[in-house]
RNA sequence: GGGCGAUUGGCUCAGCUGGUUAGAGCGCACGGUUCACAUCCGUGAGGUCACUGGUUCGAAUCCAGUAUCGCCCACCA
């Protein structure tokens, strides 16, 4: 014997002899598919059979969405055209197609709109880097040659992320693809920079941005990546002059500087008005080595008395807090640095780089005793997102957007709840950096991008113009068209971006889709360009359309290497999705990147978790592989789906489709929380851990006993079939392809579409708790007699007699389940005893 | 200098509108050639839910603080 496993029933069990014979299979036998699922082998072929269907429009012939239901639409941001398809990627699409899928199937007319990036800036880097194994560059190829192999060379990415997109299994509505740099998006941007001129909100003028010397072009705040390096802090003297003009003689001020070369850009030199050190010297001027200028000591509060000396050089064309001050203070703001980052300022350094010029100032500045101390000093420097060059604050002409009245409308969105984060935290990281917004410099010095509408008359008037062809005079002086000059400079590529939720519908015309599509249901994307684009399309669409862009902004967290790490090319861990999706199909992608994760935070991703996906793919082909094959012959192989028929359903039959009901409601809970990875648990928990591992289990047994009769075999049969076809609809958005493909081979009902990609999504079944209750009770009765039979050692294949005690409420359940109990934890005979409490009433 | 996030079994992560024995995958141990699946089946071991204090009948879950790690924002040159 061995030891009662305790809890509220008590096996005992006794060895026993003699071997079980499993009746003789009443079942129509293997079918004809693989044993294990071959993703490669329908895949390619699927995708080509929802493109044929045509299914992926919302009104496509078909797709089935029902009249009167409000269109879902997804708006995805447009990749880079010269970017191959990553991984995150690969997370977003899954995403929003999982996203499209169900509102597809929930009958909604559903908009996803397929569309690339031009991304000036990468681009032009990755085409600079292409000409420079030419042995060309930008220069030698001049604007327009340069532009012509651009759109050669942006013809042959295309179609490739196009091809990857279809691999991975996006539903995309591809007769409606669009591209940042086509007709419609260039009219959209022409007119939204009218508007945003014409109402005040676009300037051309003079202010401090950043310069990166690599790129040739200024780059907006957020395109420069600060770094922590250990710089010097130098302490110079600057001479001290009497009231006259003339040195004083041994009377000096000391600055501190880790930008010495700038020298030649000072105008003055501040120090805190509450400082007793330097209260006496405000006021009083002073000589600036090299170019010789005379320039006041200033007070200001921005100086920091703890800091170096406690007073400061102003250098207001290089150094955006310097910049503040001497628009404080009135000064001058001569520029010292050209384009290349050489100094510009006439004289011994006059087209030094920047760093040798600042060697040779140290080295002067010692040389003349000028130079009191240096130390190592840890500081930020900011660099340049695409080029990593140091960027410079240069004073230059360029166009910007006003911010702060933008701003205050998408604020208001957010907070008035019109548009909200998922997940919510990211609205107050969204409030902070709008609350302290600065203006938009839009101007870029680079050639593949929309050229800004702006045109100049030698008078100096400036006309903005939203024709194609520009204005036919200048808008103030009347002259024509031939006299006026357009701006050379292109648009920071994230402006055209900001007008992709409506310029893709037709905007600025008032088109029927704009009607129907516009402001989109689902935004989704990283949250790395909350700011660059998010922020960008509530300012630039409120103020354009009236209207938000969007109601929900779903933010994904970003994919990491197994180790935490960043993917990046230069440390060489990336994952090429299209490899996997070779090795393992694009299902087990999609699932994996989906299982487990939160929107908002990272994950990691490897191997494991790859394999764990492919294993569910593969487990749900050989269950649906089994319902297939366990069809009673009695039942033809071409016949259309029949329900269950109540009457003949057991404890078994009722527990699969309530759990079922059950399955489908927290699914549908999840999805409306937009937590898929909640949805991706739920489904494997039911589908591994409940329908295969005990439903199938236990319905073998049904399917396979002959003292049932046909038409209760029949029954069980026809559960399974419903309730894994339950299982395969709430799985498609996340499996597209594997649900897909088995779903076409279950029997269905004349009015099921022949795509499960257009069938209907699950309706909520009713729940039979009481069942769902007494069943669970003795699937972990099995589970202790398995445990009592391994605690003793007792060989798998053995049946051994065993006696259980079961409570009364359960007795019914138990001998309508007690084939199925006895199989499963093979025991038998099974001898039922009376529990305590019925002996002792 | 602000703000945010993370801290849960060996690893990677769920759970966190407070409530029966805290879950999963991988890994680990033991046992399985049962006719869907070894990309499998069964059983099991393993967690003071970072720390301190508080609220509560009851906290991984709420509040305050601390620590470590990470991220974002920021005009100490």
């Amino acid at each position: 014997g061995i030891e009662p496993a305790g809890g509220t029933t008590t096996p005992f069990v006794r060895w026993t002899s003699g071997a079980f014979h499993f009746p003789e299979a009443m079942v129509a036998g293997e079918p004809e598919m693989p044993k294990a699922y071959v993703p490669q082998a329908v895949e390619a072929d699927l995708y080509r059979r929802w493109l044929a269907a045509d299914v992926f429009a919302p009104d496509g012939s078909g797709s089935r969405a029902r009249p009167g239901l409000p269109p879902f639409v997804i708006i995805q941001p447009p990749p880079n055209v010269t970017g191959a398809l990553h991984l995150g990627h690969a997370q977003r699409t899954a995403v929003e197609d999982a996203l499209a899928r169900h509102a597809r199937m929930q009958g909604r007319p559903t908009l996803w709109l397929p569309g690339k990036d031009h991304a000036s800036i990468a681009a032009q880097v990755v085409l600079d880097r292409i000409l420079a194994g030419e042995g060309q560059s930008r220069e030698s190829l001049g604007r327009e040659r340069y532009l012509e192999r651009m759109r050669q060379f942006v013809a042959t990415t295309r179609p490739i992320m196009t091809s990857q997109l279809e691999r991975v299994g996006a539903s995309l509505d591809w007769g409606r693809e669009r591209f940042t740099m086509d007709e419609g998006s260039a009219r959209a941007v022409r007119v939204a920079f009218k508007r945003l001129y014409d109402d005040g909100l676009a300037y051309r003028g003079e202010g401090l941005i950043n310069w990166c010397p690599g790129c040739r072009t200024s780059v907006s705040d957020l395109e420069v990546i600060p770094r922590p390096e250990t710089g010097t802090l130098w302490t110079v003297r600057y001479q001290l002059l009497r009231d006259d003009g003339s040195p004083d003689p041994g009377a000096w001020i000391a600055v501190a500087t880790t930008r010495p070369e700038t020298i030649l850009g000072d105008v003055a030199v501040a120090v805190h008005p509450e400082d007793e050190r330097y209260r006496a010297l405000v006021g009083r001027r002073v000589r600036i080595p090299f170019v010789e200028r005379d320039v006041p000591i200033i007070a200001d509060d921005v100086v920091e008395r703890e800091f170096g000396t406690g007073a400061v050089k102003i250098t207001p064309a290089h150094d955006a807090a310097d910049y503040a001050v001497g628009r404080r203070h009135g000064l001058s703001f001569p520029s010292m640095l050209d384009d290349a980052a050489r100094v510009s300022v006439p004289g011994p350094f006059e087209g030094l780089d920047r760093y040798e010029a600042r060697r040779r100032i140290v080295a002067d500045l010692e040389a003349r005793g000028d130079l009191e101390g240096s130390r190592p000093h840890e500081m930020l420097i900011g660099h340049c997102q695409r080029s990593d060059d140091v960027i410079e604050p240069r004073l230059l002409t360029q166009w910007f957007v006003r911010a702060a009245p933008l701003a205050a409308k998408a604020l208001a969105a957010v907070r008035e709840g019109r548009t909200r984060f998922v997940p919510r935290r990211f609205e107050k990281v969204f409030f902070h950096w709008l609350e302290n917004i600065h203006d938009w410099n839009v101007s870029r010095q680079l050639w593949w991008g929309h050229r800004i509408p702006a045109w100049y008359c030698p008078d100096g008037h400036v006309t903005v113009s939203d024709e194609p062809d520009g204005p036919s005079a200048c808008g103030a002086c009347g002259r024509p068209a031939g006299e006026l000059r357009q701006e050379e400079d292109i648009f920071d590529t994230w402006f055209s971006s900001g007008l992709w939720p409506f310029s893709t519908l037709g905007w600025p015309d008032h088109t029927p889709d704009l009607a129907r599509f516009y402001p989109g249901s689902v935004m989704e994307t990283g949250y790395d360009i909350i700011f660059f684009w998010v922020a960008r399309m509530m300012m630039l669409g409120l103020h354009l359309t009236g209207t938000e862009p969007f109601h929900t902004i779903y933010l994904s967290g970003l994919i990491r290497d197994p180790y935490g790490q960043k993917m990046s090319k230069t440390k060489g861990n990336v994952v090429d999705p299209l490899h996997v999706i070779d090795e393992s199909g694009a299902d087990a992608l999609r699932f994996a990147l989906i299982h487990g994760a939160t929107p908002g935070n990272d994950q990691r991703f490897g191997e494991a978790k790859l394999e764990n996906a492919r294993n569910f793919a593969n487990k749900l082909w050989n269950a649906t592989r089994f319902v297939i094959g366990a069809r009673p012959p009695s039942i033809d192989a071409k016949a259309e789906r029949r329900l269950p028929e109540a009457a003949r359903m057991g404890p078994l039959e009722h527990w699969l489709v309530s759990r079922a009901a059950g399955t489908t409601a927290a699914v549908d809970q999840a999805m409306a929380d937009y937590a898929f990875g909640e949805v991706t648990r739920i489904l494997y928990d039911a589908i591994w851990n409940e329908f295969c591992d005990w439903g199938v289990e236990l319905a073998k047994v049904h399917l396979g006993d002959t003292s049932l009769d046909e038409a209760t075999r029949e029954t069980t049969w026809w559960t399974l079939v419903e309730v894994l076809d339950t299982y395969l609809r709430l799985l498609h958005p996340v499996m597209p392809f594997v649900t897909e493909a088995l779903w076409g081979s279950l029997p269905h009902r004349s009015l099921d579409p022949d795509l499960l990609i257009v069938a209907r999504w699950p309706g909520v079944g009713e729940r039979d708790l009481d069942t769902e209750r007494d069943v669970a009770a003795l699937l972990e009765l099995v589970t202790e007699l398995r445990n009592a039979r391994a605690t003793a050692r007792v060989p798998a294949a053995a049946w051994l007699e065993t006696m259980v005690a079961i409570p009364p409420a359960l007795g019914t359940a138990f001998e309508a389940l007690r084939p199925g109990i006895e199989r499963l934890a093979r025991a038998r005979p099974l001898f039922r005893e009376l529990t305590p409490e019925a002996l002792h009433a």
